[in-house]
DNA sequence: TGTACATCAGTGAACGCGCGTTCACTGATGTAC
DNA sequence: TGTACATCAGTGAACGCGCGTTCACTGATGTAC
């Protein structure tokens, strides 16, 4: 019978990341309240805190869970696509469209901030990191004259006019275009910028 | 001595504005608290609710103040510039430097969010758009084979790609270029971008 | 100009609420024999 | 296998704190005569 209390912390772990995953979802980053995470988790408000530190660390570990979501689908998307254009532009749609479908649990990524003097741990940091890779390799195919190291920065920085795009677009209500558009502009947007790197 | 109460209260207005936009450029937004903001203003933490509905209503304004000034940078910088795509050279370079030398204040434009069923009211959403002329205008003169609202959507996707690139510089810690790297590489970006266009 | 009264801005202590976190207690799991 | 004891996870009421907002009171400004 060794083992049972790994096995039920265990269970408790995963319930507890459902449970804050699915409020999250709902009602967004701001709508996680411990409260309402241990009732859905079936347990009492202070078993979360034998779990995780704190509140932060848990959403920590939903959103890490989105990050894997989101490399999940920009992998297959890479996948797809043939040419080293087309995959950017497949990876700038698939980004779209995650958080799109995904609105609440993606701008958590963006706007949850650690306390004070609580540094984002090293395994987080990883997770972002190995996303961008989706996004380095086929920029060194388009410029193979490029060395690894500014193909890393431009990829960053594609990444990142995408991200504003799509942020705009899918938070806020200003400035935002009606959907098919914004589709026919991201791709315009891509095709412009891969037309004018050559 | 008519308008003694109207002198007091405008006085009381541009006080508790300036001592909010004090704390946010110093603490952020987050560091806005109604009993600082009533403190450094020199008067009662009541006087407050006597001007504004609410803390919301007060940031508003000091972000409306932060529209003006950036708005004030932008156009000295179409001004500046010759052609128009040093011109939107020009907007983008001025933008990433207005935000880093006012990253709290920057942020707040962004970060802020009304409470629930208290829409944002017009006269701020009217200062919002019209920062986008400065950008729609440079645009149109590059491309004047597009229509005045292709131009204003495509106006609208390269600042929100700007926008992007800057934001995770400027507030994030993670994905973050050294400075000079950036100012290399968003001026390389609004080239390529401009030299796909043609 | 001066006086009496009315009004309304300004005051700040107190209220209220949300919410993360703690901690003395309990009961389930693990260990020793 | 069974019993006695030890340990530690799980519990949830209570704590603490921050902070926006209110409201009965006061005193300055405006008005009437």
């Amino acid at each position: 019978m060794v083992g049972k209390r790994e096995e039920k912390r265990a269970a408790l772990l995963k319930a507890l990341i459902d449970a804050a995953a699915g409020v999250m979802k709902q009602s967004g980053l701001g709508g996680v309240r411990a409260r309402d995470i241990a009732k859905d988790a079936g347990c009492a408000l202070g078993s979360l805190y034998t779990v995780f530190d704190d509140i932060d660390e848990l959403i920590l570990n939903v959103n890490a869970r989105t990050l894997d979501d989101l490399g999940a689908k920009l992998e297959m998307a890479v996948k797809k696509a043939k040419s080293p254009s087309t995959r950017l532009l497949a990876l700038a749609k698939t980004y779209l469209s995650f958080a799109r479908n995904n609105p609440n649990m993606w701008a958590a990524l963006f706007d949850h901030r650690m306390p004070p003097d609580s540094p984002i741990p090293d395994w987080y940091l990883d997770k972002q990191k190995v996303l961008f890779e989706h996004v380095t390799k086929p920029l060194s195919d388009i410029r193979p004259d490029i060395n690894a190291r500014q193909a890393a920065i431009q990829a960053r920085v594609i990444f990142t006019a995408v991200h504003g795009i799509v942020a705009i677009n899918v938070q806020h209500r200003f400035l935002k275009l009606p959907d098919k558009e914004l589709d026919v502009e991201l791709e315009r947007f891509i095709k412009t910028h891969i037309n004018g790197m050559s």
